[in-house]
DNA sequence: TATGAATGAGTATTCATTCAT
DNA sequence: AATGAATGAATACTCATTCAT
């Protein structure tokens, strides 16, 4: 609008990033609605409003917008983490109510969660995708992992398995439980989440103190042995 | 069944009851290895050594073996459960072996685990199936949910939630925990399985007793307050 | 119709054997008319009257009815060559008669001609296809080679190229003129091709006799000089 | 053309004239390849080095490319012949040599051989081109059968068909010849061409000595009558 | 002139399903 | 019950060409 950055001088490179754009979100939204296998390139294209054609000048093969998603996923992700992970300094009570927080965000994050189960899906199917899926899905699962990792540190406990096994674990709870989700019946993720996460905290061991005194209350069940 | 032909007459039946067994059975192979959308009926009944013709003679749609399949899946998994169920006036120690045997199974029953993603994921995109489905999930969670409160009960614990919830959250975990599968890299789901099943336990409240004892040492997290 | 072979019982392969026949024969004049490339499945079935579908039931894919194509070619090539070669203890004058025919069948044979370079073309881009056409090529050349060595002995002359390559010269010059038909235009295919087979022969030389006489009056080029 | 910007006007002019020879050399390339319908515009673009645009900026459709290869075909066959054409007074041996030499070209001249096939089914399918490809080809059949009249002349002989029937059946004996290339196999055609045309040397008549000594040899095949 | 995103018709091939045998 | 040829619609992808920039 201004005088030095006139409107019509960006409109192609504009109009061009706009048809991507959309043309990813729209495959978004259809695999998650019908799955990757479930979805065509006929139906993104037209739902987005664009010619098949338009499509492929865009992304190579089907395959390329799924990995586009994943990029997009990430990055989402790793913003959402660095919330947690840069609070150096902050209290447990801080880091839980994020965790809180967070958890509570999957309850209307369901489109992410199939979207990442559909990911997953394709990964065990296409050795191609598999390789690019990997890499993403380690780096989130570490990310994750040393927020965990710090959490047990702040409470001054143990983590009863290595904190990027319980990273993966709570992202596996978390996809499962996007899966049970029908239409019509509440959705207990973000709280189920929350008590499972109390759970863990609760049968930590106190490294220095008796180790022990939880382990006894659960019963027969040893304790986590090794950090 | 008459004295000259008493094979004959039940060999046919024993031959087409074969046929249907063996579709069905390599059904969910391909189902697991493919997905249900990547499977043709074609490679059904080419794998299983039979026409596209035999499949429809059993079978009116593709759908319908789906349908065979999660009745199989149902009973396959109430039997798993009666064993557990069943055992009235066992300690609790054997009750929690038991639960471990299972969750050592599930190491290797990573195609069940595949295939109930995949009824899943079918009941969400086919009204039709996803009847069928509901059924036999909530009665299967049911199923689970009495285990799971029995258990608590045996420990003389408050669960720290509707016990339904967690055999559900503990099926959500098992089928996350199955999709992140790696070939190549181990599985640590039996494993996790239990380690999250310890934490509840741990964080479960003595109904009558100091119910604060655990919450304290778990931080400012408030203990689930209501059965 | 007799009792023994009714009719309606090889209805059914027989049905089916003419669908692939349609397919067959409209196959080869389109490619004959627009050209392997220049010919869709969809033309196919559609011109001969089926679906596409129908075409997939008969063949696996398109260059499998070029395949079939080949074959047909090789066995009428072969039919061709067989009424030469068993001409056992006949003149020369009958074999050239021979020879004279087939030239004359060539000016109604442009398709055949046609179709010989679209499978040369295609073997020249596809080596799935080339493998399969060298073999046949090879014996054909093979099969033309041996009935112009018995021409050659018959009449007493050496010939002046082994006569595999002269065999594969007269095929060349056949497809080359086929590639020259304009329509409207009168076609010297024929003749041509016997006006170079005399001119072999005159400059043949008599192996015993003085050989050189015939290259004399050729000009200064020398005769062929080995058998 | 102003003395301060001598070289820039020149040299735009010289970048168009480059970007349409790079991408017509290009063309040419690819459809000896692949074949003129196995050839996309893309590719030769891609292949070149410019966009797509570029292409519709220098050519008006993609056959209007063939139609530029078919005048270079033209011009760089004429200026073949007018070697030839042009050796007034030269003796018989001469024209011999160079003929010779011009069939020993064809060994390293399987491009232009195919992609005169090309062009000439190219004409057997679309009309527009047809035309004008017909007055290229005549052009050269009438001047590659000036030469041909002139050798027999020189020799004195009277030649056993047109010499524009001869030149047109050398040249589709060329075109048969290369379209037999296979990758590793001795590529005879040089040498079997001059073996033709001894032949059709030997078996030509003295127009005034007696003409059916040559006849007599070969059997019983009566010699071309008229000239 | 040159770009390359976008179009719309076309490509080979696959699929769930039907039906005469 | 079992066969498998045939159907018709769908699939991922390609192509010559257009056009705003």
């Amino acid at each position: 609008m201004s005088p030095t950055t006139p409107r019509k001088r960006l409109s192609r490179e504009e109009s061009q990033a706009q048809t991507r754009a959309r043309l990813i979100d729209t495959a978004r939204q259809l695999f998650v609605t019908n799955g990757y296998g479930g979805t065509s390139i006929r139906d993104i294209a037209d739902e987005a409003g664009y010619s098949q054609g338009a499509f492929y000048s865009n992304f190579a093969s089907k395959e390329e917008v799924l990995l586009e998603l994943l990029r997009g996923h990430m990055e989402a992700e790793a913003a959402h983490l660095s919330n947690v992970i840069d609070s150096d300094g902050r209290a447990p009570e801080q880091i839980l109510s994020e965790l809180e927080s967070w958890a509570a965000t999957l309850n209307n994050d369901a489109d992410w969660c199939m979207l990442s189960i559909e990911l997953q899906l394709h990964a065990n199917r296409s050795p191609t995708f598999a390789a690019e899926y990997q890499t993403v899905w380690d780096a989130h699962r570490a990310g994750l992992g040393r927020v965990v990792g710090r959490l047990f540190a702040m409470l001054g406990r143990t983590p009863p398995a290595e904190p990027e096994e319980l990273a993966g674990a709570f992202m596996a709870l978390t996809h499962g439980l996007a899966l049970q989700r029908v239409g019509g019946r509440p959705d207990p993720s973000g709280r189920l989440i929350l008590v499972f996460l109390r759970g863990l905290i609760a049968s930590a061991g106190l490294p220095d103190a008796a180790p022990g005194a939880d382990a006894e209350q659960a019963g027969q069940i040893p304790p986590y042995p090794g950090g």
